[in-house]
DNA sequence: AAACTTGACTTGAAACATCAAGCAAGGGAT
DNA sequence: ATCCCTTGCTTGATGTTTCAAGTCAAGTTT
């Protein structure tokens, strides 16, 4: 007796066993497993999710000795008016929680990529501030990023798939945008 | 000067902002950067892969108190024969390393989810098996995880783009493995 | 049959993330 | 003015992952 779902991750060697779902007993709604083409295509998706995240951090290690979310911040700070972001803004950008991001702009402080002030305006705020170094590092980073990128995901894919892709991107990350304001 | 590339996630309110790319100098290949069409559905991929992991493991652990790599673990070992498996099979399955597994295993075994013991037909694998307590876990664990899945990604796509987009994940998964081989 | 090598882990330390408090600045409300 | 309350972090403890060794069973060599 199994259970007939999921997450089953696995280079595309592997592929997970199918079975019958699990009899249902109970009075609540029974349960709507998925079907055999949607189990599939849900755990290429997984895998999507697993591998190319681990990709990327990767070559950014290897290269760069940056992590992902490092490389976002530098990213993010060096497009900004004055190379200027408050702490709030980058973890909302980089989906860090505040306390991850300041430990993290803490260690790339220590790093010399990175300063931070109090916010002069108003004195909750903290404005972290990309460096020199931190410029010279994101710039050196990002030829071999952008060239990873396109190796593994734009340059395989057709104009038409990459668009198709980044909406049905867009779709489910608004569903999980509404489905966690409740 | 910015560097015009890459990864800026952030809830869709937030766009990130367009530059010319930095100028370049040196022989090296010119560096293709992305195109602002293709930044947008990079940009959007990224945000998929940071966000939906979060809302899998949100939900889950919410609700049933697992990781989403906990959650593989005993999914994996409930279909397979015995609810057994090696300990390497697992980690190649579920992405984690060997290392990560065997901490992760001993704490599933510490809630006795999960049992060890060296496979007696060659001492050097160690066989990861399901306990009754970790299919009982397991079991009431899925039908919200499947509920979850459907809310967030099957049911809001038609089963066309479902299909196609396993399929993209497929492809870019294959150029993943065959980059990380040399 | 030692002496190596390989494969499959396991372990402990260090790096990093999360969680729960804490703290300080800026508004109000009284 | 003083007392709250909220906001925007920071910090320390705790938990998890990664990294570098270490162990131990099976082969392979010699």
């Amino acid at each position: 007796m199994a259970i007939r779902h999921l997450p089953a991750t696995g280079r595309p060697a592997s592929a997970p066993a199918e079975e019958p779902p699990t009899p249902r007993n109970a009075e609540k709604p029974p349960v709507k497993w998925l079907t055999a083409t949607e189990l599939d295509s849900w755990l290429s998706l997984v895998r999507l999710m697993t591998w190319l995240p681990w990709s990327i951090d990767q070559q950014l290690q290897r290269d760069s000795n940056l992590g992902m979310v490092e490389y976002q911040v530098l990213a993010m700070l060096s497009q900004s008016p004055e190379q200027t972001m408050r702490m709030s803004s980058l973890a909302e950008i980089t989906n860090a929680s505040l306390s991850r991001l300041s430990h993290l702009v803490k260690r790339l402080e220590k790093r010399g990529l990175v300063r931070r002030e109090p916010d002069p305006a108003d004195g909750r705020f903290t404005r972290a501030i990309l460096t020199d170094q931190g410029f010279q590092t994101l710039a050196a980073a990002a030829p071999g990023h952008v060239a990873h990128v396109r190796s593994l995901v734009i340059d395989v894919l057709s104009p038409e798939q990459l668009r198709r892709l980044g909406q049905t991107a867009d779709r489910i990350i608004s569903r999980i945008d509404t489905s966690e304001i409740n």
